[in-house]
Formats: structure tokens, C-alpha cells, sequence
DNA sequence: AATATTCTTCCCACTTTTCCCCACTAAATT
DNA sequence: AATTTAGTGGGGAAAAGTGGGAAGAATATT
């Protein structure tokens, strides 16, 4: 299970490395391969199998003769990205990715249960309340559960 | 499986260049031929095994003595072209549905599952709904299932 | 029928990008 | 303090993407 965030550099390249708790977990249980989606303001990563589990498996039962699929489908897979460690164990964030979660020198990277969240440093402080004081934000009430990012 | 997009640029013949990650793929997986089909005003483009399963296998079962059927499938047969990668792994798309999907310049290519679409940029960018501020769509309501592009 | 014209296909050459690999520093572990 | 592991940075080889020339096929023109 992934679980904490750490800060890690961009470098000039848009690489960032993957924290090694996280990589042990996801080269073991998944393989190398990530597919990143931008949503939030930050960079979703999922390892493909669970990227699989989660869209593929799910959106391939449904028939593709209506517009409105297709229409969704290519707006979902057009967006992702897909990539994998390099030997150093860092991954290359695409320039596109890079621009629209506003990703430039520090990146923090989150684990939560099994994907990563990769934010720009500022964006996640705010995301977090600015001033971490220990308070914990109540809990939102129960959803209902539709699609699982 | 393919996922993502990327841009690429049309040449004066009216060649695109297959990005090698889906080349690769395309060719591990199913070899270098594919079947273009002008659709939602772009093109799509199919590795030959995957028209077969969706289109061939299924429509041979059908009974021709209607002449909807007849019609359905001179409709998806005659509208159909074939093409294959060159030896820089580009393929050349036909006048035709250059034309159908106004590819001039610049063109997106996308991958989507087993398949992928060929855009014009412009149309690409409008398709996404120009921003692209990272909102993913609902899923729409299941539909009967009858022919999937 | 002969010639011209367009289109297709193959090949070479150039530019840019990617990514592989080495090396350094900092931190943790023994 | 020495050794291992994690994180960071960058040079250079290889590959990807792009453009265009030239030979051959198909079509059109005189």
C-alpha cells in the first residue's frame, strides 16, 4: 500500500526521481510502467495494471457506437501519458503535464493506496491548508461511488 | 496498449509519421498493415486483426439477404483503405480522407486501447474542448452494443 | 502509339529529441 | 569513520522525426 509524501527536485530535464519505498512497492507488484493523467491541478500515476483495472477493463464493455463514447474515450486516453523508470528509478515528466499542474523546480510526490499524485510544491502546501497545524479536516460525508480515479 | 497522443507534422505527400511507441506495439502485436476509416471527422486507423474481429467476423455472419445489410456493408467496405507503414514508419493517408478529415499541416495522432485516431490539430483541440483543464468527463449510460468503432 | 503528367514508393540525409550511462553529493546504516 | 543507498545532474550516443530526390507505375494528353 502507498501511503505519505515526499519532496523531491525537477531537474532541467522534467524528470523526478521516485521515491524508493514507492518504487520497491510498484516495480514488485506492478512493473516498471506508469500511465500519468493530469486532473486537479497535479499529476495522477497509476501503474498500468491498475490503470487497466480501473479504465480499460471497465470502459472496453461498453459499445463504441454511440458518439458520446467515443467521445470520452478520446478525451481520457488522449490526455494520459504513459512512462516508465528510468535506471536511476525516475520518471520523465511530459512538458505538456509538466504545464498544466504548473510543475517546475519541486515536486511533491503522494502515495495514496495505490497511485501516486505528483503535485508543483506550492500547489500541494495550498492543497494541504497552507500552515500544516496538526488540525485534521473533518471528514465529507459518504458519495456515492461512481468512477475511481 | 496504446494510450496517449502526439503531434506530428503532415509532409507535402501527405505522410505522417507513426510515433514509435505505437509503431512498436502495432508491429510487435499485429504486423505493419492497418485499415483507415474516415469517422467523427477524423481518421481512424486499425491494425488489420483488429477490423477483422470488429468488423469481418461479425458482419460475415450476417445474412446478406437484406438489402440493408447489403448496404451496411458497402457503406463500411467501399468507404475503407489500406495502407502500410513505410520503411521511417510513416504511413501515407489517402487525398480522400485527408480531405474528409482536413488534415493539412499539422495532424494529432492518438492512441485508444487497440486502435488510433488521426486528427487535424485544430479539430484535435476543439474535440478536447480547447482548455485543457484537466476535467475528465462522466461516463456515459451503457448502450446496446452493435458494431464498435 | 508516343509523350507528358501525376502519383507512388523507396531511399538518403539532416535535425532534433530521447534516453542510457557515468559521476557526484547527501543521507542513512553498520 | 567507513560503507551502502538515495537522490541529483549532465554529456553523448542512438533513435525518432522530418524533408526531399529519384526511379518506377499509373493516368492523362496530344
Amino acid at each position: 500500500m502507498l501511503i505519505s509524501s515526499h519532496t523531491v527536485s525537477v531537474d532541467a530535464k522534467g524528470r523526478v526521481s521516485i521515491p524508493a519505498r514507492f518504487r520497491e512497492f510498484l516495480s514488485a507488484k506492478y512493473g516498471d510502467q506508469v500511465v500519468l493523467l493530469g486532473k486537479d491541478g497535479c499529476i495522477f500515476a497509476y501503474p498500468v495494471e491498475e490503470w487497466k483495472r480501473r479504465f480499460s477493463e471497465r470502459l472496453s464493455k461498453l459499445s463504441t457506437t454511440t458518439k458520446e463514447v467515443r467521445r470520452t474515450l478520446r478525451r481520457l486516453y488522449g490526455r494520459a501519458e504513459s512512462c516508465e523508470f528510468d535506471r536511476q528509478g525516475r520518471i520523465l515528466l511530459p512538458a505538456k503535464l509538466r504545464v498544466s499542474s504548473s510543475i517546475e523546480k519541486e515536486a511533491v510526490i503522494v502515495g495514496i493506496e495505490n497511485k501516486l499524485e505528483i503535485w508543483d510544491k506550492g500547489r500541494w502546501n495550498q492543497e494541504m491548508g497552507d500552515v500544516d497545524d496538526g488540525t485534521a479536516d473533518e471528514l465529507p460525508d459518504e458519495d456515492l461511488i461512481e468512477f475511481e480515479f
